[in-house]
DNA sequence: TTGTACGCGTTATCAT
DNA sequence: ATGATAACGCGTACAA
C-alpha cells in the first residue's frame, strides 16, 4: 500500500509537503508541487480515508435509513438524496430499517459508531422515548411524521393540506361517497392519521357526513390497496371516489379496480398522494398530490450539514414542512 | 468522546482487555467481563470505525455504483443488494452514476479511495480500456453487460435466451407482426443489443421475416415507450405484440397503447423484461421475463467478499449468468 | 517554504 | 488470563 511517506520520500520532500499540495493548504513552490504531483501519479498513490477520518474525526459519509428502497417512494426519495448530498460533498450510505422499531434504532447505534457524520432517518416506527435517548449528540434529521417532540430536527410533508387539497378535488369533481384507504382513525401517530384529518375535514366543510366503513386501514403497499377496494366490492359498500394514502396504494387500487370492471374515472375517480413517477404511466394517470421532495430533501440536508458542522447551537431545532400541490391527471379528470 | 482506554481505566483493567471483551478473541475471566461490560454501559462507549479500520485496512463497507435508484429496476436491485450485503456484515454506500462514463469512472476512483472494501457497478457506459485501467488491483464485480474482457469479475443475466423466450411466446399466443421496443441493431455493446438478438432468433426460428420498422431503439424509460408506440402507429406500420427491451419502457408502451385506444392483449400483446415489482399492478398486468434477481445479487456478493478477503487469486476471474424464467400474466393472455 | 514529532483509537505481538 | 508497546496513515502544532 502506497502512504504519503512513500510519496514523500519518492519525491524528496517530507510528508507535510505532501500533504499541503493534496489539500492545497499552505503555500508550495510549483517546481515542488509539480515533483509531489509527479510522484503521486508514478506510485498510484490514493489517500487512506480511514486515516483521515480518525484524524479529522469525520467521515464525510451520511447515513439515510429508509424503510425499504423497493418502494418507489423511498428509491425516488434516496435518488435525490443522493444526488443533492453529493453536490455538498458528502456521500450517502443506505440503510433499510424495514419499518420496524429494531431496525430504525438499530441504524441510529450504527451512525453513532462513527460511521456517519449525520443520519437522515425516514422514521415510521421510532417514537418519542427512544427518540430522546438515542439522538443525543449525534446529528440526526427525522423525515416523516413519527416525531412528535422538538428534541430533532423534523422535515414534514403537509399531510393534512395535502390531503384535504385532494379530497376537495374529488368533492368537485362531483364524488360524494369517497372512500380513504390507507386511512385510519386511531390516532396512531404518523402520515396516515394526518392525512386521513384532512380527508376527514374537507367532509365535514362539505357538509357531508363521513362513513366509517370508507375507512380503509392498510400497508402501504399495492397490494393492501386492491385488496381493499375487492372489500369493498364485496361488501356492497357504495362509493365513488378514492382517496389513497399514498400513490403505491392507488397503484393497486386502479388494479383492483380494473379487476372489478369499474371505470376510473368515470364510475370511480381515484387520488393519491406522494407524486412518484409511475404516476404519469398508470393507466388512467394518476391524479395526486406532490409534496415537494426537492425542497424536502435540501431542507433535511441543510439541517443536517448544519448539525454536522456545529454551525447551530445545541437543543435549538428546526422544522420545515414541505410545500404541496395539486396534480390533476386522468383518473380524476371528468 | 469514550474512548477505550477511558472504560479501561474505569473497569481497572488494560485496553487490551477491553477489546478482547469486545471481540471475544481470548479468554477473559468472566470477573473481568462483567467489570468491563459494565464499565461500557455506564459510560456509553462505542467502538470508533475510523479507528478499527486503520487498523485492520478494511471498512465493512462495499460500495454500489448504478446508473440511477430512482429507476425500479435499481431501486429494486439496491433494495436486494443492500439486504444481503447486510446479512454478510457489510454496509452499502450507494453512487448514482448518471449512466454516464464519468459517472462511473469516478465511482471507480472512489472505491478506490479505500473508502470501500469493494464496489460493485452497474456498468451502462465504462468500457474495456476503461476498465482495465481502473479495476487493476482493487475488488470489482461488474454487474450488466457492458463489460466484454474477462478482465475483471462479472454477474449477467441470461439477455438472449430470456428475450428469445419472451418473443417465442408472444408468437405463441398468434402475433405476427412483433414490434421491438428499445430494441438496436447496431452492435452498440449491452443489453439491448443482446435481448435484440435473442428477439431476433425467435423470430428466425419461427420462419418470420424480421421487419426493420418494428425495431425502435429507445432510452429505458417509460416516456421513451410510449413515444415509440405512438410513432408506430403515427407511421401506420401494423403490429400485433411488441417485446419491451425492460418493464419500465413497457409501462410507457401500455400507457401509450391505451392513449391510442388500442387493446391489450386483445389487439396488441406487450411483454417486458426485468420483473419489476410494479408488473402486477399495470393494467392490463404486465408479462415479463425474470432474470434471477436474487441469484444474480448474491453470485455478486459472493464473488465481491472472496475478492476482498482474498480467498481467490489475482487473475483467475469468475463469471455467473443469472437464470431467466418466463411470467405470463394480463398482457400477453389470450 | 519545509520538516519533526506526536496523537487520533484500535488491534497484533510478545511478554508476563 | 492479562498487560505493555508498537504500529496503522494522516494532520497539526511548532520549530527551523
Amino acid at each position: 500500500m502506497v502512504t504519503m511517506s512513500d510519496v514523500a520520500k519518492a519525491a524528496g520532500v517530507s510528508v507535510m509537503t505532501v500533504s499541503n499540495v493534496i489539500n492545497g493548504h499552505r503555500y508550495v513552490s510549483d517546481e515542488t508541487r509539480r515533483k509531489v504531483t509527479e510522484a503521486i501519479e508514478r506510485l498510484g498513490y490514493r489517500m487512506n480515508l480511514a486515516a483521515r477520518n480518525l484524524r479529522s474525526g469525520n467521515t464525510g459519509v451520511i447515513g439515510l435509513a429508509v424503510p425499504d428502497l423497493d418502494q418507489p417512494y423511498y428509491g425516488q426519495l434516496a435518488a435525490l438524496l443522493v444526488a443533492e448530498a453529493r453536490r455538498r460533498g458528502y456521500r450517502v450510505a443506505i440503510e433499510q430499517t424495514g419499518a420496524s422499531r429494531e431496525g430504525e434504532a438499530e441504524a441510529l447505534v450504527h451512525s453513532r459508531l462513527r460511521m456517519y457524520d449525520g443520519l437522515i432517518i425516514a422514521t415510521v416506527e421510532v417514537g418519542d422515548a427512544e427518540a430522546g435517548a438515542l439522538f443525543a449528540d449525534f446529528p440526526v434529521v427525522a423525515l416523516g411524521e413519527r416525531i412528535s417532540t422538538a428534541s430533532v430536527d423534523h422535515v414534514g410533508m403537509a399531510n393534512y393540506e395535502g390531503a384535504r387539497a385532494a379530497t376537495r378535488h374529488l368533492l368537485e369533481v362531483g364524488c360524494r361517497r369517497i372512500a380513504s384507504v390507507g386511512g385510519r382513525t386511531d390516532g396512531a401517530p404518523g402520515a396516515a392519521t394526518l392525512r386521513t384529518s384532512g380527508y376527514l375535514a374537507a367532509l365535514r366543510e362539505a357538509g357531508i357526513d363521513a362513513d366509517e366503513r370508507l375507512v380503509l386501514p392498510c400497508a402501504f403497499v399495492s397490494e393492501a390497496g386492491a385488496a381493499a377496494v375487492r372489500r369493498l366490492a364485496a361488501d356492497g359498500v357504495p362509493f365513488d371516489g378514492v382517496m389513497c394514502m399514498t400513490d403505491t396504494i392507488a397503484m393497486g387500487v386502479l388494479r383492483g379496480l380494473a379487476d372489478l370492471g369499474i371505470g376510473v374515472p368515470a364510475e370511480v375517480a381515484v387520488i393519491g398522494f406522494d407524486d412518484i413517477s409511475q404516476a404519469t404511466f398508470t393507466v388512467p394517470a394518476l391524479s395526486t398530490v406532490a409534496p415537494g421532495h426537492v425542497e424536502m430533501v435540501n431542507a433535511a440536508l441543510d439541517m443536517l450539514v448544519e448539525r454536522v458542522k456545529g454551525t447551530r447551537p445545541e437543543g435549538v431545532n428546526r422544522q420545515f414542512t414541505g410545500p404541496h400541490r395539486l396534480v390533476v391527471r386522468e383518473s380524476t379528470r371528468r
